[in-house]
DNA sequence: GTCTTTGCAAATTGTTTGCAGAAAT
DNA sequence: ATTTCTGCAAACAATTTGCAAAGAC
């Protein structure tokens, strides 16, 4: 299996870290070593990485960093928007007992998630992935938007609401 | 606000229950208080709710619950597919550089992620759901299937994987 | 009666926080 | 020089595991 060729890709990654810089630059956000490693990183693979991963990724070429600070450093980059957290609702996970097919609403800010049920979207061309290795048999959209509540509070009060009962 | 009565959402949820009760006997697998319990708690709520949140639920109903308990009942409605995960990734949240609309392919397996970048998905129809209240702005769509590995190894080697580097 | 499940306590895993010293601007 | 970051250790949160006693069939 030869390695592809992807320049494409290969420059994106170029541009994309100075792109860090000049936000951070024009934030007066201080451009650490660890920060532009851990973006790095995340630009290297393309398979969604956990932080654990990046920090595995990183030993080598940032010998003392440590766990906490990648986690720091996810943070800002998701903060400056060049980083996102790959639909995940949260740590704790959550059960459904919609087993049907259908599709999510969940607010960006409080994270609480409301089904949806829309016929003419529960028909999409399923997408034949064999040639990746996939064998896709079901689907579900995730919208992502905001809540009354959290839209009514604006940014001010956007708490981090833990999910209320 | 008077409660709006939901016939059809009641007498599901009987028939659910009933159902639960069916695969259980039919799979030889006892029916606890507590098994039952933790369904009809999710049943009631729509929200899709964590462990926990079943956990408090279920307090009054159920006294001297454990957690425990929950979290491995809950794990084996999931088995006898009357109750789903919501598009959970596994407990470790991921980090994803592409910023741009685009979707995902997740093996239910190993919980690899793909990317997918198809145009034709990209411009559905994206609902209007100021009447629930909701201010969409974007969407993923979520596919979910076999990737290779998982799917010749079968269900016999299907170790739920760490996230392999 | 037999076999599975439950509850407890302790272990794991993923992530956050407080604080003193180090780095970036 | 000032302000923000980093690393460490400890705290937290979500979930899992081992084992003896209890419960379902």
């Amino acid at each position: 299996m030869k390695p592809r060729a992807e320049p494409r890709r290969f420059e994106e990654k170029a541009g994309r870290l100075s792109r860090l810089e000049d936000i951070c630059r024009r934030r007066g956000i201080p451009l650490t070593v660890q920060r532009r490693s851990v973006f790095a990183a995340v630009l290297a693979r393309s398979d969604h990485p956990t932080a654990e991963q990046v920090f595995q990724d990183i030993q080598a070429e940032v010998p003392g960093i440590s766990r906490t600070t990648v986690y720091r450093a996810l943070d800002t980059l998701v903060e400056l928007g060049l980083v996102r957290k790959a639909s995940h609702l949260g740590a704790a996970a959550r059960f459904d007992p919609n087993t049907e097919r259908h599709h999510h609403i969940v607010c960006r800010v409080c994270e609480t998630v409301v089904d949806l049920n829309a016929r003419a979207l529960d028909a999409l061309p399923v997408p034949d992935l064999r040639k990746h290795g996939f064998l896709v048999d079901d689907y579900s959209i995730h919208f992502t938007g905001l809540c009354d509540g959290c839209r009514r509070r604006g940014r001010a009060g956007a708490r981090k609401k833990k999910h209320s009962s």
